[in-house]
This record gives C-alpha cells, structure tokens and sequence, in this order.
DNA sequence: ATTTATAATTATTGATGCAAAATTCAGTTT
DNA sequence: AAACTGAATTTTGCATCAATAATTATAAAT
C-alpha cells in the first residue's frame, strides 16, 4: 500500500519547494544560472513543471528570469537586505499595533502564554528560536490579514538568500527577551502605538532577521 | 516593415498583460472558471505560454488555482479590500517618510514641481488624477526600495478587481488637494513623522483607491 | 595578429499529444 | 421522487517534439 497525501500538490509546487530548499541551502548559489535540462533529469521529471515551478519562484523574487537567456538565483546586496528588513518590520510593528487593538482576550491571553514558554526558554537556544517564531506566525495570524501574511512569507524567504542569516550571538538572547517582555505588556494593556514601536525597536536590535 | 519592440517580452507575459486588461475590464468576472482551451484558441497559441501566464496571474493575486481543478478569477470580499488598501497606506505612509528623511533637495524640488502643477489643475479632474498617480509613483521611487515598488504595485492590481473603484466624488477633489499640500509641506520641512501621518489622513479619506 | 562575419552548437520558448483525474449525466435502485 | 453508482465527457497536468534565438567557435579578411 501506497501513502497518498490528502491534499496532493501539484509537481511544480513540489518542484518549487525543492528548488526553494536547494537556495537557502546556498546548493544553487545566487548568480547561478539555473540548467533546466540538468534538473529536470536529476529529478526524473520533464522541463514543463520545472519551468513552471521556476516562473513561481521568479515572483517570489528568489530567481530572476531573463528573456531568452534562462533564470539565474537573485543576487541579493546589502541594499536589498535592507530594504528587505526594513519592510518586514513595518509590516509586523503594524500587525502588532493592529493585534494590540484588535485582539480579543482570548488571543492575548494565548500571546502571553507563547511569551511565558519563551522566558522559560532562554538557556536552550535552539527552542528558543522555535517559540520565538511561533510567536511572530500566531502574531500574524491574529492580525488576520491575509495579504500581509503573504508578503512577510515572500520578504522572509528572500532574507533567507543572505549568506550569514544567523545574527544569533548568544548574548543577544538576553536583550531580546527584554525586548519580547516590552511587547508582550504593550499588547497586554491594548497599548497599541507602544507595542508598534517596541516591536519596531526589536527589529531594529537586529533579531528577527534570523529564522 | 514590421516594428519590433525593442524589448522583446516573452509571450506569457504578453498574454499575462492581455488578461489583466480583461479581468480590470470585468469582462472576466471574479469567481468565474479560466476556460484554458478557449483562450488559448482566442489568442491563437497553445495552452502552454497560457498556463505560464495564469500561475504568474495566480501569485500576483488576480487569480486563484485549485489543483486538477483550475483556475477562476480570484473574488475580493469587502475585508480584503479594507486589509489590501489598509497596506497601501501603510506602505506609502512609510514611503513618505522615508522620502522626507532622504530625499535630496533637487528631488523634493522635483516633487513640489508636480505638487504645483496639481494645484493647476484641480478643475480638470482627468488631468488631476493623472497628475496625482505621478505624484505617487514619484513619490515611491526617490524612496527607493524595489521591493516596496513590488508590492504597492501587486496591491494595486487587487485593488481593482473591486467593481466600484469610484471614490471619486468631485467635491472630494478640493479636499484631497487640500490634503496633499499638508503632505507636500510635511515633505518640504522634512517633518517625516508629520510626512507618514498626512499620508495615513490622506489615504483615510479614501481617494487613493481610485487609479 | 586582431577583428569581423558566418556557421554550428546549445539552450530556451512554444506547440502538440497523451494520460489521469474530476465533473457531469444517465440509469438503476431504494 | 430522491439518491447512489457508473460510464462518458471534459479538463487539467505532464511529456515529447519542433523552431527560434543566442552564444560560441571557426575562418577569412584587413
């Protein structure tokens, strides 16, 4: 017996995933022109849905398509990163002053609890990262805006291109969790303008560009 | 003799442009079911550059794919036209900002020039409103971050599948000019708090959904 | 020897064909 | 009459094939 999944993607999505996969894991460096006929044999599959997965991916940002000449992975510069950065905090300081305002008790309620299980993390690094995301996509999610949701995705995953995306000096943890608490209070007392700018100066701290 | 663009597109992106046109024009409906073969047929090529087309459609928005089901024109409710025209705001608010912290003189200059004209042709409202998306878009490139460019432009594009793109009451006409001086003065003193939040009031006011 | 032009090779873009899946319609059964 | 089963038709998705443009290599001319 065969497992079939429940929601079967299409091959291209599939596709794309695995080509996304092989960027971030700088297998396919920014620069690189993209060989349509040597991936589509290393994948045993034919250049349609690859091509098709490489128009996806060309929106996203992370490729770039030239006419008649192929796709290269994006290059990325300090400018981009910037300018990239730059967006995802405006983008989720807004969703936290949004959330501030908006949310119900509930969802604050389970805010906070995602907050207590980060405090509690601090010494384990690596499930600190976890829950530290975890906060930031139930963030999102309460916020409830789709459109936004897409954008930070598409913002994310061309940070991720960046060489060194681990701005993760252990001393940071410490300032962080400050940083963290100083939201977490401002969403707790509906502070909504406070909770923009804390989350704006976690951002500009330098954290959330890892993950 | 046969002219030739000088930058050849490739012909998903020619095919791409012409459905916009038609889903902008309503002739393609939201919620209504993307007949490949018949399209294909009506533009005289196969369904493949058609279907390039479609999945780049699909990730600016403007369609929706269902796996082995197909393809419809993507249905906007009233929330998403509240979230999608809450993140224009957000993103051109910011741009102001940016752009009265940075701008050099002879491009605010330049902005004041077009803010002038403006100011000339509040009696004619097809030129105002040409004037005005100028404007705007000057606006949004001395800001220089591509990737806002992006999306401002993707949200603009959802923005129109809205049948009643028409805030466009002729009283509003003196209002929004009125509006667009403070924003200009905020840019001109490079008050770029004061630059965001004229903006925010501007487009809280409701004109910028037009165009 | 260097540069230009032409030919050949390589790679991308577009068309066609085939297989698989989903929807629709008809027929039968409860 | 309504509902369920099954076949037929429609439509999507993938593969293969053709042609078109670009690059590289080779040859000739200045």
């Amino acid at each position: 017996m065969v497992a079939v999944s429940l929601t079967p993607r299409a091959l291209y999505e599939e596709v794309a995933e695995l080509l996304r996969e092989r960027i971030f894991s700088r297998e396919l460096v920014p620069g690189s022109w993209i060989d349509e006929l040597k991936l589509a044999e290393q994948y045993g599959i034919s250049r349609t849905p690859l091509r098709e997965a490489l128009k996806v991916l060309a929106t996203e940002g992370l490729i770039t398509m030239k006419v008649r000449r192929g796709a290269y992975v994006t290059e990325v510069n300090e400018k981009d990163l910037t300018d990239v950065y730059h967006l995802l905090s405006l983008l989720e300081s807004d969703a936290a002053n949004v959330v501030a305002r908006d949310a119900t008790d509930v969802q604050l309620k389970e805010l906070q609890g995602l907050h207590n299980e980060l405090e509690k993390s601090a010494s384990d690094r690596e499930r600190f990262f976890e829950i530290n995301q975890a906060f930031h996509m139930r963030l999102l999610e309460i916020a409830n805006n789709r459109w936004r949701d897409q954008m930070v995705a598409d913002l994310r995953k061309v940070m991720k291109l960046n060489r060194h995306n681990s701005l993760l000096k252990s001393g940071r943890i410490e300032e962080s969790l400050a940083e963290h608490r100083a939201i977490m209070h401002a969403l707790a007392v509906r502070d909504s303008d406070g909770a923009a700018l804390r989350m704006r100066e976690h951002f500009a701290n330098g954290l959330e560009a890892a993950v």
